[in-house]
DNA sequence: CCTACCGATCGGTAGG
DNA sequence: CCTACCGATCGGTAGG
């Protein structure tokens, strides 16, 4: 059998990064030892910086892996939407289905800030505040275009989003509710939120049924 | 001068569970080291066996008196309310005043769970599900008597609690709202979240006015 | 509360 | 990818 150039190496890779989300999971960054990692995918602890310059900068790849996935898969979401509600829907969509389901790195990649370089940690930082700021941009759109009327958008973006993030800690896949569920039941909850006593001409009438909490916490 | 019989000793324990929070906060579990803990408060390494029995033992009693402390004030809280929405109101106020005044001790409590030997854990959760316990019978309280309509109250109570929780994530001391501001805030969503459909009649008159969202979010 | 110390283990490197 | 090793440091103990 033909092997292609590097494959075992590039085996050998993603075993080490999905045995590191485990172990910084579960022990943290110090708690967590380049022996155990080594051992979890058979070869010795002095073989890994082959893979890694050293136990910082395998943090920092995990972490910045996971901020570039939610950005792309954020920027995807958001293309083609039309009004502020729908990208506000898109959002919330994005955000509840990726803080489920990739949950632990997530989770990691808060936990672990305070474990970076200074120098990483300015990098990774900046790259969540320019997820943050997406979420301001579409609440500031909708003022602007009159969807709806939040005062404070800086701080109504963290509120709204640590709700949403919150998910992430409770979510067990196989539980009770999908995350199909679960986003359904966020992006009711939000627009609701927004939409309390605004007149109903602004809204998207797609999406006007309300799907929200009713459908989990009332039906 | 006379000193009090223990009153140095006891000095030094509380120097050493404030400069132990920092430390938990800023390094976690095992990134914190004892010498660097016996440095913050002027004693050497191997004199912290006077205060407790080893590290761990160290981080229990910290989370053990979080989740004590919580448990009195909540249920300070909720004596003498007499309807499922003052007691839902209480339990809000409790719930974000704490997390908010003590998020750097509350954020430990919840990502040092991993850390926890298998019998402190088990302690610990327990408190916990004590604490988490208390929110479910007040949404079944309400079902009862029908002030609302939750037919999910597990999964209610999670999503709910983790929607309060977050505001320990994001609030700073000093910031653009005082913890009373985000007390009315919560309250207010959660509020509007259960009563949306309900008919007003069930309603508590005294807490009928709406202070929520729109105070901050819409004012 | 200190001095002096223990065995264990850590991240990382040299040289294949 | 391995063997062999380094200096540093860790939690914890003995004996005052």
């Amino acid at each position: 059998m033909t092997r292609t150039a590097g494959s075992k190496g590039e085996k050998t890779l993603s075993a080490l990064r999905e045995a590191g989300l485990k172990r910084l999971y579960r022990q943290g960054f110090s708690g967590m030892t380049l022996r155990e990692l080594a051992g979890d995918v058979g070869i010795q602890a002095g073989s890994l910086y082959n893979y890694f310059r050293n136990k910082q900068d395998f943090l920092y790849q995990v972490m910045v892996t996971v901020m570039e996935d939610i950005l792309t898969e954020m920027e995807e979401k958001l293309r083609g939407t039309r009004t502020p509600r729908e990208a506000l829907m898109a959002y919330v969509d994005c955000h509840v289905s990726f803080h489920s389901s990739r949950n632990r790195e997530v989770l990691i990649s808060t936990m672990e800030l305070r474990s970076l370089t200074p120098e990483n940690y300015q990098k990774i930082v900046a790259l969540r505040d320019q997820y943050e700021g997406q979420f301001r941009k579409i609440l500031e759109w909708g003022n602007k275009e009159k969807s709806w009327k939040v005062p404070d958008a800086q701080v109504a973006t963290k509120l709204i989003l640590g709700m949403m993030t919150s998910v992430g800690t409770w979510y067990k896949p196989g539980g009770r509710y999908k995350i199909s569920d679960l986003i359904l039941i966020y992006q009711d909850m939000i627009d609701n939120l927004l939409h309390n006593e605004v007149s109903a001409h602004a809204l998207d009438p797609a999406l006007m049924e309300s799907r929200l909490t009713r459908q989990i916490l009332k039906q």
